[in-house]
DNA sequence: CGAGGTCTTGACCTCCCTCAAGCCTTGTGG
DNA sequence: CCACAAGGCTTGAGGGAGGTCAAGACCTCG
């Protein structure tokens, strides 16, 4: 947990994408120093967000994108009848609300799972120094498009795969994202809940605990409540032939 | 079908935005007179597209993004073990392609489901241009942006849904989207098959058959073949309380 | 320490899938 | 223009994966 417990001077807690221990995941990947300098320019202070607070809520007028510093958040949509789809899990590195662009209100809430810090960037000035910093540009077209295709994984997983399938192809994306993150791929904490992890998966929460339980009685992973362990990662890579790229 | 049957002289057959009848839907959204002739300059011929042909697939190398002049397609993406699901279907101003920014590969498939024509927007190009008119840059986020969003819309549909509200969310869409063409908003022809349908919406095509037989006795709607006609609209929006902004 | 949220497990049920058969539509070649 | 094949659609019967309802155990946090 080394974001957390960076010893930083108070004076310093400026964020600062040139210092930041995430800037090869995050905004500044393929931007050189003075490049990430004007970045740093527009980039607000940390600002933290506590557990079960919301960043936005769908249908707050747009001002700013977020980087998730650290923590962990996830989004939802509502339907009309209340019924709610979680969209997707965000952790260290990720950029949240690229979906408000559109007709520049939030589409969906973004909600802390824990207490979290992230950096705002406001759009105004993001969009400004874009323009300045054709990198940027071209990075921001590719974090969208790679939104679209990790969207297209989710809809492969919700058409096409049963329960089973679907909770793997799940434990497989985190443990691949809390690699990339320095994190161990074996052994790692859900910050959601079942019914969370259920509505993202398309199941219901009785579903998502009976299948964890079927895992461990298979010998495949070690669950206790949150905590996780997957022990034989072939056998459950084998069981998941398909589906990629969801978050 | 105006935009089918224009008569236009051989020689002026080259892509015009500014005359296209699909200018208040496309690409030019927001642009002026001088700047949609800039982007006239860009956009390659009309491309027709036979029935059954790919224009792109899973993989290709991209070079450019795609408008739909006329016809219909569909996207689709693979899994490793050869389970195919429909990512979504296209019709005249629809852009197609923006999934390949990330990583410069098609990330999925698309098939012309009817004789098509498109206009191809080679990407350098577009991206050059783009830098020097921000309203094209801005409109392009605002595309990406929409496309997220409709894909959340699909995990609210494919996650929390019945069969039958997930295939009146369709039809409405659909039916929504044939008005803003200047189609009638009752009365169309399917393009896709009920398999296509299905895989879309994450059911089988028995169950599709099954549900549109329920839905025409129930006196709903007026099914014969690929014709459909939406008899009562009222209580099939009733069915759909929530779920919006599919494709 | 108690209350409320979270998780597990069991029993039952339902919606949708699977398998199957037959009909209809479309396209192709004689 | 007809015949036939192949793909697409409909409908039925039966089964199973996952949903629903319920009860109790287990956290966790004020």
């Amino acid at each position: 947990m080394s974001i957390a417990h960076e010893i930083i001077p108070v004076q310093s807690l400026k964020a600062a994408c040139s210092n930041c221990s995430l800037r090869e995941l995050c905004l500044p990947v393929g931007l050189d120093m003075g490049e990430m300098a004007q970045l740093d320019v527009v980039i607000d202070q940390r600002q933290p967000i506590k557990r079960g607070e919301p960043l936005f809520r769908a249908g707050d007028p747009f001002k700013s994108l977020y980087a998730v510093r650290m923590g962990f958040f996830k989004t939802t949509v509502l339907s009309e009848d209340g019924r709610e789809q979680v969209t997707g899990f965000h952790m260290a590195g990720d950029l949240i609300g690229l979906d408000a662009l559109g007709d520049n209100r939030h589409a969906c809430t973004a909600l802390a799972l824990e207490d979290c810090e992230v950096c705002e960037l406001p759009y105004h000035q993001i969009e400004e120094l874009a323009h300045k910093i054709p990198a940027l540009t071209r990075h921001f077209y590719k974090l969208m498009s790679r939104e679209i295709v990790r969207d297209q994984g989710v809809m492969m997983l919700l058409g096409n795969m049963r329960a089973e399938e679907r909770l793997v192809a799940f434990l497989l994306n985190l443990s691949q994202r809390m690699t990339a993150r320095g994190f161990s791929s074996t052994n790692f904490v859900l910050r959601m809940t079942r019914e969370e992890i259920g509505s993202y998966l398309g199941m219901k929460l009785e579903t998502v605990s009976r299948t964890f339980s079927r895992f461990q009685a298979e010998g495949w992973i070690a669950v206790q409540g949150k905590q996780i362990e997957i022990v034989d990662l072939p056998s459950i890579k084998q069981l998941v032939s398909g589906c990629t790229g969801l978050k």
